[in-house]
DNA sequence: CTCGATCGTGGGAACGATGCCAAACCGTAA
DNA sequence: TTACGGTTTGGCATCGTTCCCACGATCGAG
């Protein structure tokens, strides 16, 4: 280490060199307190015991008031001070205690993530936003996975969130939900990923306009009879596609279209529910000659079962999906792409400005989804 | 509310089903700290405040003492004094500050997952599996990525980890890592998930033979100059997969055939990457006629290289893969299953031991892999 | 030169639980 | 009756910060 700054407050403490200035035999006398705490050290085992504040502030020769504010950076703090506090801090190899720091402030330094699932791709993509940008606060990112929504929670976390978090983060929740709204009387900051709700901020993106899109493609290709491979069966009251769902409504409609019931089929947002899906439209009297199923995932599950059949996507019938996963360039799978990460990282910002301010206006944001048009529906087919 | 068990200590203070029992008028007369406790609710807004354990135990008739004991299920309560404290916290909907109690009990409470990615499949199903078990603990998880291991760690968690976490779960690093060496010096219950060491808890799969495994298949099949996509270049010290690669080798050697360094290629464990190793491997002036992908994501790139090339796998090459991702059926991909999820809830349980009695002996758990053959590697191959 | 303002600092009371120890209580045996 | 183990319970110090308030020093304006 090179030369030492000019020091003032207490000069007899200056800072010295030494790396264990318990040892250091010269005056200040070592309080009895120190000696004590040494004793347990020695006792007790190092690790056990830790560094405190005061032993900075007493190694520095400030008040551990001092050493808080400096560390903190709050304002009012000599820079002189602060940066001597900051050496020996580091000298001591400090770490403050959170649970220490949490109770006094008030605070509790962390924010919760709460999703229905981990290891499914869009869930994981946004949680992959959501920690990048949390990683460079000092907040602790809480995980809470609940299962389906549609199921009973596994632990219903509202409770537990009580005084662990200052904020919430929730993934893929419908708005409309009644978790939710046991969420939002809790009253801390929220934001909702995924889905959008009056009075709360969200990230999300424009589901109604992105399963137009879609259906819009397939209208324009020239088909009229248009399958949809939903997520839940479609009478669920809160399930979060509803907009999805909407949208293809809503541009069939627009085209003189009838939307048939029996043309929407559940897939659960597995490969596997939209294998199923697909083969139960295959095994209409008079099957679609075109499919939109709201999530990659499903119409992975949809393109398998057209093989089964012999059916070759893109020529004998078109298939589009939703959500921009990775494999669709694999399979030549035409999507509305979202940007999952994004929305994650948003919202994590968007809790970050809502927490440095609680009073700050709800910000609402869309992200832009986008189609993407692969070798699934290609061919123009004949208006008939 | 139905009818009151008998209560003993205090009788004066006896419950009474009153909602709110600062509007009862009877004695005990409120404290004056209580008084003062219920202006600033009203004057500083009730959520700011909450109730303490001290409310509970004032109007429980008990000490504090008594409430943490009945609350926390610890022995030498009375069932009836416990039952009662337990109804008038209830009541009162008393949610215990973690941030105190961890204070006290000098146990944070939590336990750390550190993972290099959250959006890659076995990263995500892994941190489900933990995630599972963890729920049903009473301890938070907190997620920590670090990005690539090879990269620059984007923030060396280990300092925050200090007075943060009672235990740490890491998956996907190796065993040899630097960082992992700085981990075990904080001295602190790790289990290792998907890597082992000597001393330290670890759940993982045995990662030569199911290297060996992919590679035996494509030997028995007749092959001779079999490829390997790998992860990072392959020079590079502490990579993960370094047993995957052994058991490659391995299998190799033993069957007489050489190992030609042209034949290995990294892929990064992402398609693009797989995609960029596979057409290496093609444009040697010998390619292989069979490649062990050492992920599926890569195994997925290669299959769509070979597409371009108008190659068909299963037929002019043989592909297998690794790690048992819900697309390899799909595409119709041979690998080497790992039950991802499993890993994961079984180090969380061994964690959990591991808090329980720190002194136990670390546990090395290996689960079982499996070989699933698919069309990737049907045709045999006639030997030269 | 005096009077505020402003800045830097220290003292000490919270924050809300836990955990140790002693006291009270109970039933039983001497 | 007393003594005595065992169980319940209460009192109180403690954990390591933050935050409020007070205090002294410095400085420019009147």
């Amino acid at each position: 280490m090179g030369s030492e700054s000019s020091w003032r407050p207490g000069d007899d403490t200056a800072y010295k060199p030494t790396i264990v200035p318990v040892h250091n035999p010269d005056p200040p006398v070592p309080s009895p307190a120190f000696t004590e705490r040494i004793a347990r050290v020695v006792t007790d085992g190092a690790a056990l015991l830790g560094i405190t504040i005061r032993d900075v502030a007493r190694e520095a020769g400030v008040s551990t008031a001092t050493v808080s504010r400096a560390l903190r950076g709050l304002p009012n703090v000599d820079p002189v001070t602060r940066e001597h506090v900051r050496r020996v801090a580091d000298r001591l190899d400090y770490v403050i205690s959170p649970a220490a720091s949490r109770l006094a402030s008030g605070r509790a330094g962390s924010i919760a993530v709460i999703t229905p699932f981990l290891g499914r791709w869009y869930f994981s993509k946004v949680l992959s936003g959501v920690e990048r940008v949390l990683q460079r606060s000092d907040l602790d990112l809480l995980l809470y996975s609940t299962g389906d929504p549609s199921e009973e929670h596994r632990v219903p976390p509202h409770r537990r969130l009580r005084r662990r978090v200052d904020g919430v983060l929730v993934i893929g929740l419908p708005a409309d939900s009644p978790d939710l709204q046991e969420l939002f009387e809790l009253d801390m900051p929220v934001t909702l990923i995924g889905a959008h709700s009056v009075g709360v901020s969200s990230v999300s993106i424009d589901d109604v306009e992105g399963g137009r899109m879609a259906s819009q493609h397939l209208i324009n290709l020239g088909h009229e009879r248009i399958g949809l491979i939903s997520g839940r069966p479609l009478p669920t009251p809160f399930f979060p596609e509803n907009d999805r769902l909407a949208g293809y409504r809503q541009a069939l409609e627009a085209s003189g279209l009838s939307v048939e019931g029996s043309l929407q089929v559940p897939g659960y947002f597995t490969i596997e529910g939209g294998e199923y899906a697909m083969t139960a439209q295959l095994a209409q009297r008079t099957p679609p000659t075109a499919v939109f199923a709201m999530s990659d995932e499903m119409a992975f599950g949809a393109l398998r079962a057209l093989r089964r059949h012999g059916i070759r996507p893109g020529h004998d019938i078109a298939i589009v999906g939703f959500d921009g996963h990775e494999m669709c360039d694999m399979l030549d799978l035409t999507t509305v792409t979202q940007p999952a990460e994004e929305l994650g990282s948003a919202a994590a910002r968007c809790l970050l400005d809502l927490l440095d301010d609680p009073a700050r206006e709800p910000e609402v944001l869309r992200l832009p989804t986008q189609l993407c048009v692969r070798g699934s529906t290609t061919l123009h087919r004949t208006v008939a």
